[in-house]
DNA sequence: GATGAATGAGCATTCATTCAT
DNA sequence: CATGAATGAATGCTCATTCAT
């Protein structure tokens, strides 16, 4: 099995080209939403994003880039736009610090859930891909960053393990309670729970009073 | 998109039957861990399993009934076998039963981990068959079983709420240690700090002192 | 395209054979009247019949020869079935004869119009049968011979052609009706006329006043 | 059993297209003159066309389809290039119309007996299929309306049965001297006949004479 | 630059038939 | 005499991809 080319065939400059690449990437979305990754196919998108198939093959060369790009345009933009809030979290610092990021992280996975569990879920590839590798890391960069600051946090036995651990629990979890089909009130207490239990780890010695 | 029938169409008694029955699910096992879910073709699987095509039609209805009888066989074998060391975690208790059952997990994760990350990750249906969601809901069960029975877990504030919570981190991190490309003795003390970081959760008055 | 053998493997002798090899035909004739020869399958014969597979390659050689000894039986029953009546329509004669005749004919025909429609209407080869071209050639001549023995038909100016004519005429019209969903008094108006139209070809002289 | 689909997908409007649409129901209708509707193979047709297997279904949503579309087209023209000398007949009239009527549409028969044998005789969908049912219908009403305006045939006893029934006889009896495998002088010497049988049938007062 | 008609390798599935028991 | 597990050639159909316009 051949390894396919994940890059997209040129990026376009023109605004009309930029209208097409975009909406070839727009039908991929929809259709990865209502039908899942064994229901795209390069012709569906082409005709739900209004362009001839052989346009799609003008700025991509197969399936697999096309769901590459989008996935690094999508999950750029989500660490994005957690990440506008991290000025915010390190200032508010400590429990309260934390409530706002994984707050803030949760409600964006919950907007773009059907999205985000076909990208992270059921396309093996997406999760291998370098630049969603490099984008990982520079959240858990971030976050280990963050977490550094903290004067608690320090304390941790064994930084590196234990950062991976609690990123590793943080982050799928934080994906868990965003995909389930929750109401917002109850999602919002689910947070509020969550939020106490990672401040356990990180925070032992007063984990249990912060939570008031 | 009709939905799949995920039976097989017949139980075999005979011994040949079983003989054949087993080397259709032995071959697609297979094809999983060298070839991922989009590798996995029913002429394919006839063919590693020494059989005709036909005779994986006598079986089963379609491609999907022949991974979902493989995914429940393969995770109620992996429940069976974890379970089967609950008395022990038990008795043992606090810390000390914990590590015993997350190290287990964990090990049992590991020594089938290509395939388990097919089933678990690549194969949306999988997660969403009626038998996978009872084996979840056993396993956590006994999770929350075994959690009520520590004295210092009652004291859990919000105890439904926070089972779910430790129950995803602790489920999903399992894996992620398990599917790791570690060193035996790197993943060995990775379990340690899990213990101790799901210990601090579950134990919150003593967790630090716990591990040592 | 090699021609296939129409021709029963053996003939049962003994009770139980006689069973099967009747169980088999009757299975087949009831698929046929419900799906349609296209639905008319080996493994299906055998199970609706209620033996092995194995039993109906025991009986004959292959699906054609079982519709075709299917056939022969259920159309030589057919003739002889009209042809008990001939005595009486000879001696009845003339248009009184004739309507008996044809009456009968197509009752016999409503009757198993499911099984005949298939086997006369969607089976090329059957029409083609050396035993189903005797069993018409039989039948063909037992018209041609009472028609003969009526006085005015041989006034038929060109006998050869004439009686190949009506015989098709009437044989073919005989099955439209017969198969044709109409409630039994409408039918046997249907073939008041039908037989009054067929007098006026063979009793050209007095045809209109005969139906009175 | 679902009921397929008779309706091709779409109509070619380039003359591209145009080409190969109809190159894949010339195939079709080779193959049918040739093997019989048994015979017939998407793949089969697509080689014979000269195209690729997916143009097939570019075009068509399956086999049935192509064969409907193949039916109606070719019964259409029948029924028009018979219709085309129906102004003649109703000129002519009587004796003399009726058999001009019938002579053609025996050789008309005649010249495409192979296909229309097999579209007719042994693919059970077509004789139901809606379209074809209207060109029935719309061929037995000019039948009935150039039979009312004949004036003889006003009196026949029962014009709603008589006229179904002359229907029958005819048309069918038209299709098997069509089909037949008659010398060109036979057949003709056959249509003499027939057309004076039939016209014992509509007029019944002089049907000897008018022979001569 | 954009198109869509055309393609063929490849897939899931069926079914007549055989053969060891 | 009867069985049914096993078979593979053959079929209908899909979909990523190309190419002439």
């Amino acid at each position: 099995m051949q390894v396919p080319d994940y890059e997209p065939k040129k990026q376009p400059n023109q605004a009309r080209s930029r209208a097409t690449f975009q909406a070839i990437l727009d039908a991929a979305a929809r259709i990865l939403m209502t039908e899942g990754y064994a229901g795209l196919t390069t012709n569906h998108i082409a005709h739900i994003a209004g362009v001839g198939i052989a346009s799609v093959y003008e700025y991509f060369p197969g399936k697999e880039a096309i769901v590459a790009t989008l996935a690094v345009q999508e999950l750029d933009a989500f660490v994005e736009r957690v990440a506008a809030h991290l000025p915010r979290v390190v200032a508010m610092g400590g429990q309260a610090g934390l409530h706002h990021l994984l707050a803030t992280t949760v409600e964006e996975v919950h907007a773009k859930a059907a999205l985000y569990r076909v990208l992270l879920r059921e396309i093996p590839f997406v999760a291998r891909l370098p630049r969603i590798l490099q984008l990982q890391e520079k959240a858990f960069s971030h976050a280990r960053a963050a977490s550094a600051q903290a004067p608690e946090a320090r304390q941790l036995p064994d930084f590196e393990r234990d950062t991976w651990l609690i990123w590793q629990m943080t982050y799928n979890t934080a994906l868990e309670i965003g995909f389930a089909d929750l109401e917002e009130k109850e999602r919002s207490r689910m947070v509020d729970e969550f939020v106490r239990l990672v401040g356990c780890m990180l925070f032992p010695s007063g984990g249990r009073s912060a939570a008031t």
